[in-house]
DNA sequence: ACCTCATATCGAAAATACTTGATATGATCT
DNA sequence: AGATCATATCAAGTATTTTCGATATGAGGT
């Protein structure tokens, strides 16, 4: 059972890792293969497996099955629901709007 | 030495940890003294220290001394900076503004 | 100078996260 | 059906992070 804080803490744990980073740069440049992505980064296929677990888990990034392929997108919703998040967790509870 | 991964990721791990969320959480309510938020958290005193350390590193908490004591408060430029960065990490190359 | 209080740092143990080769799954092709 | 390709999952090792008691530092008070 996750906690308000784990939930929160898993959208955030996308940006806290260096091959993460990575990862979300060259997706910025638009939707990839996991193929293209495991080429132009130096891992293992089973170790980029499991970051794009945790990006998707994020809700940063959205993934489309096409075959035997697996597309990785940035999810806008995803993003600015986290900027939205970010910023509710640092705002006073005094500010008003 | 610091890449420009390891850097960013710095700033969000500010929110990638349950009990750091629940630091913030209670300095929404305004700055407060480090032994309040240890008698408000249920962690020894060295944990808390460990993670205002991180907090402050991340840029997202400002610490300032006043005698033995040490009140934090969150950073609205810390803050506003991440927002900024997260906003970057998840927009798209070709999309203009 | 000595004592106490608040906080930071250290060191070692415990808990999590990351990495990778091996294997499983599931789609496509012959 | 059998072979191949892309990806996911597993299991075990390695690395990093978190936790906490003990100790250090440094500000006040007596």
């Amino acid at each position: 059972m996750d906690t308000i804080y784990e939930k929160q803490a898993k959208v955030f744990k996308a940006f806290c890792d260096e091959k993460r980073l990575q990862i979300l740069e060259l997706l910025r440049d638009g939707e990839k293969c996991a193929c293209t992505l495991v080429y132009e980064l130096d891992m293992a296929q089973s170790t980029l497996s499991y970051h794009m677990k945790i990006l998707c888990e994020s809700g940063i990034v959205d993934s489309r099955k096409d075959g035997k392929w697996t597309h990785y997108k940035i999810s806008k919703e995803g993003s600015s629901f986290a900027v939205k998040l970010l910023k509710t967790l640092t705002t006073l509870n005094t500010a008003k709007e």
